[in-house]
DNA sequence: GCTCGATCCTAGCATCGCTAGACAATCGAG
DNA sequence: CTCGATTGTCTAGCGATGCTAGGATCGAGC
């Protein structure tokens, strides 16, 4: 029996190392760097060896997407945690978000842009994915107003941090205003 | 000369062939089946003949994107000066918005999301991009509230739409509630 | 009618995601 | 201890991608 346990935990552990080393190669040089040749290099295995742990190079961007969720729901509770009063605590909310997003871009991408093969806003929404929602409900849902479900509150706000996040990094807006753009969305949509 | 001018409507005509003929394969399957191959039989031409046109697919896009900014602009232009007052006129400006998404989500990514070469924000900036903004701008600037910069909260307010767009035809926002989360969101920004 | 430049196409390159089939290492039964 | 079966891995290759080199064709201008 030992035997076995030893392989399977040689197996999951070079499951880690092909998300691991995926992620790294996409932070370096973004995802279209992210080859299974190239991964499967870095690796120090065959190719095929990578469909023998994921159904192919979709599956690899959704664990590395998972991943990532768990990290994200993490720094935006302990900023959350951090900060005392309703308006400060949403306010750092989102400074973390976009600074969230600003540091891990690759992972931001497969969370968000990429299609990672994942389910969003259904019941088999994988676990982390709902948590980070969650995440972002436990503080959100306080300052989003009488008579306002704090769901759909939660999604508009998310929403626009996510506007933020993308169009800022694709140059789509000038970075040098960034925090006065957080400033004035905390200001409108939270009623403090 | 006649000849040479002949010629050039011809070119200036083909080029118009391969921009409406890629944005059409592009709604009709997505942009991953918009491949030079294909778009080349669908012109009926070879390959190559695409790139006397373009430096290459970006560019493809990116034609596609300035075509889409144009009628965007013309949408929200539309949209706002039917409406009479300034909150009606956001609210109506934002489901042009979010509407001219859904419709075409093909031209939407080629402007928002894919990689088309276009410059963002800055001086080289495209006519028809920059027109686009100026149309939101036009109607959102009068409802920034004072002390608040009206292109800053012009970004903050695209942003958010962006989000939404985004998210929901992702998957990641359930449709259902579409039409809330604009009324919550124009409710709250919007300084009527 | 001839020449020569512009125009277009055939063919091909390197690379992509993914897979079939050969080979080697390991395991379990006799 | 041996030997078939299973498991694991690799080499090689398929069809497709974006893009390009080089030859063929055609037509304008003398």
């Amino acid at each position: 029996m030992s035997v076995q346990e030893r392989k399977q935990r040689e197996r999951a552990e070079r499951e880690r190392l092909i998300v691991a080393t995926a992620r790294e190669l996409a932070e370096q040089q973004g995802w279209d760097a992210v080859t299974t040749r190239r991964l499967a290099e870095r690796i120090e295995y065959s190719q095929p060896v990578l469909y023998s742990h994921f159904r192919g190079k979709r599956e690899i961007i959704g664990a590395v997407a998972l991943e990532g969720a768990t990290e994200m729901a993490a720094a935006l509770r302990a900023a959350a945690s951090a900060a005392d009063g309703p308006r400060t605590r949403v306010t750092a909310l989102a400074r973390t978000y976009l600074d969230f997003a600003e540091r891990n871009p690759a992972v931001y991408d497969a969370l968000f842009q990429l299609d990672g093969g994942l389910a969003f806003a259904a019941e088999d929404t994988p676990e982390p994915l709902k948590d980070a929602f969650a995440a972002l409900l436990e503080s959100l849902g306080e300052v989003a107003g009488d008579g306002v479900h704090p769901g759909l509150f939660t999604e508009v706000f998310w929403a626009a941090l996510h506007g933020l996040a993308t169009l800022t990094r694709a140059g789509r807006l000038p970075p040098a205003e960034a925090e006065r753009r957080v400033e004035l969305l905390v200001d409108r949509l939270a009623m403090v």
